[in-house]
RNA sequence: GGGGGUAUAGCUUAAUGGUAAAGCAGCGGACUUUUAAUCCGUGGAUUAGGGUUCGAUCCCCUGUACCCCUACCA
């Protein structure tokens, strides 16, 4: 039955016997003049929810003996992908899936005509597309269910479907085949529904704030705006390596300068490292500016953001999350590092200065306190680690760090009662970190001497360090406003309010290595 | 990078140093209101390579992919 292009195909695509066998339905469906693959079909009047619906009307004025309307009973057309098929001789039901949901279809050869009937019995398939059109009815067991008078495949799946009761659980398929994942389970398109809904509900957010939606380069010459090591590319036009952004930050900034008060973009970031439960190499970062204002105005605003998206995704500001009880109910707790620090981890920054003695001290200390840190690590990252490993799993419910100290945050203000720390606050829920926000730091002196300082790491062979970035300062140097301004990670807001406990799982498109 | 785990039919699972089992899906048959329909019959599989062994899906080694922990990633 097959040619010598099916042959390949088949090979191509590794079709298993059962795919071969549906192979050849198609090709029997096309000899008999038929086309599995419409360009055109009849127009879908009712969803399947939409029908479901209707039903109630329908049914208002009661029903006979038959589950059929006593009254007006219009004909109706549906059409979804067939997910359930039971034949019983000269009668069949079969369910199908649309993007609404599900209905049952009932299939009667008197209705069909035995030619038609026999056919579809014959050459349909579980997972096929399939139009019909019919009037409803209730079963005998009280389904509502459409009597199909009319019905054509409209499109023929190769492909058995995952088991109809347990669907598809296998981690990697799940990855590397997403549409097996979305189209056999429920819950995994849920997931993906409540992230979308998050996005639209954070855009309505900001736009009724006066917030312009903006996109700036993903290619830049220089990667700015964080310490992550970039992927590389070559821009042939250009001549040029460029790099996958890290942020966009310094690039909204620059919109700042240039008048805009309010921005914000939904951006893919890329880092070149590892990838785990909380960090993938290409993710979303909301980063939003907002001038005259401070860190201040970005803590309301990522705490009313929140609550609103708690109280439209789940209904409520308290739910559960990987087992952890979380408590969206403002105000969120705040708290200071350097006394967290202190609390938890029994070290007070303030008394190891970011000299070399200071370092080696503060290393020693890390060590007493039993955690694992390495004798070469510079005074900004010993104490992420002492941070990392003794106060930041304790944040379940939303919680601000504040007071973090100049030389972790290089593009922050400094604090006017303090300046040796900085106007910032990172927000934490379930003991990891969801974003990370600052009173922009405006004063291109400064700016370039905290470039001077990052240099210096550069130099040392550190990749992650910031770049000096001229233009950037230059932008500055035409004056930058006061400015509050905030990176959310969204792939791991989605993890909080779909539940999930691995990065992966609110990705769609996850990268896996090549087989 | 280090450590651990997993890999069996299209899907979900079972079992064993000696012919690999089941449910769903498939194929053939019965059944004109079923509900994961039911009933009868039936084909199909041990991640790849090597080793030990009379014999390996199972034990050993190597590779590949995925998962978890750890490290890296503020």
């Amino acid at each position: 039955m097959s040619d010598h292009l099916d042959q390949r195909f088949i090979e191509d695509l590794s079709l298993e016997e059962q795919s071969v066998v549906r192979l050849d339905k198609l090709r029997r469906i096309q000899a008999e003049g038929n086309d599995p693959y419409p360009a055109r079909v009849p127009p879908r009047t009712h969803t399947a929810a939409e029908a479901l619906s209707l039903w109630l009307e329908l049914s208002a004025g009661g029903v006979d003996e038959h589950g059929t309307p006593l009254g007006d009973n219009p004909s109706l057309t549906l059409a979804g992908r067939v997910v359930l098929w039971r034949t019983m001789g000269k009668a069949t039901f079969g369910t199908i899936e649309d993007g609404s949901g599900r209905i049952q279809l009932y299939f009667k050869r008197d209705l069909l005509g035995e030619a038609q009937y026999e056919q579809l019995k014959r050459d349909l398939d579980i997972g096929d597309f399939l139009t019909a059109t019919g009037d409803l009815f209730l079963t005998r067991s009280g389904e509502i269910t459409l009597r199909v008078t009319a019905c054509a495949i409209i499109s023929k799946s190769l492909h058995p479907l995952p088991d109809k009761w347990h669907g598809l659980s296998d981690t990697e398929k799940r990855y590397r085949q997403r549409y097996v994942d979305l189209l056999a389970n429920e819950e995994s398109r849920a997931v993906f529904r409540t992230r979308s809904r998050m996005v639209t509900l954070m855009r309505r957010f900001l736009d009724g704030r006066g917030y312009l939606e903006v996109e700036t380069p993903v290619l830049q010459p220089i990667y700015g705006g964080g310490a992550a090591k970039p992927f590389t590319t070559f821009y042939q036009a250009l001549d040029q390596s460029f790099f996958l952004r890290i942020a966009d930050e310094l690039y909204l900034k620059r919109l700042i300068v240039g008048g805009f008060e309010r921005v914000y973009e939904f951006a893919h970031d890329f880092r070149n490292e590892g990838a785990d439960a909380t960090h993938s190499p290409e993710f979303t970062m909301l980063e939003l500016y907002e001038a005259y204002a401070s860190y201040e105005t970005m803590m309301a605003l990522f705490e009313q953001m929140c609550v609103s998206l708690a109280l439209e995704l789940h209904g409520s500001l308290q739910f559960h999350y990987d087992g952890k009880q979380l408590d969206f109910t403002p105000p969120w707790r705040r708290v200071d590092m350097r006394d967290a620090l202190i609390e938890h981890a029994g070290i007070d920054f303030d008394e190891y200065p970011d000299t070399e003695e200071g370092r080696q001290r503060l290393y020693h200390a890390a060590r007493k306190v039993g955690i694992h840190v390495e004798p070469g690590m510079r005074w900004a990252k010993l104490l992420d680690e002492v941070l990392g490993a003794t106060v930041e799993p304790t944040f379940i419910s939303p919680t601000f760090l504040v007071g973090h100290p100049v030389a972790l945050s290089p593009l922050a203000k400094r604090r006017p009662d303090d300046p040796q720390r900085t106007e910032r606050f990172e927000t934490y829920m379930a003991g990891f970190e969801m974003c990370n926000a600052f009173s922009e730091l405006n004063d291109p002196t400064d700016q370039y001497a905290r470039f001077v300082a990052a240099g210096r790491d550069a130099a040392a062979g550190d990749e992650e360090a910031h770049r000096m970035d001229v233009d950037f300062l230059t932008a500055l140097a035409y004056g930058m406003p006061p400015t509050g301004g905030m990176g959310i990670g969204l792939d791991r807001l989605a993890m909080i309010f779909t539940g999930q406990t691995n990065i992966r799982d609110v990705i769609l498109f996850p990268q896996l290595r090549s087989k």
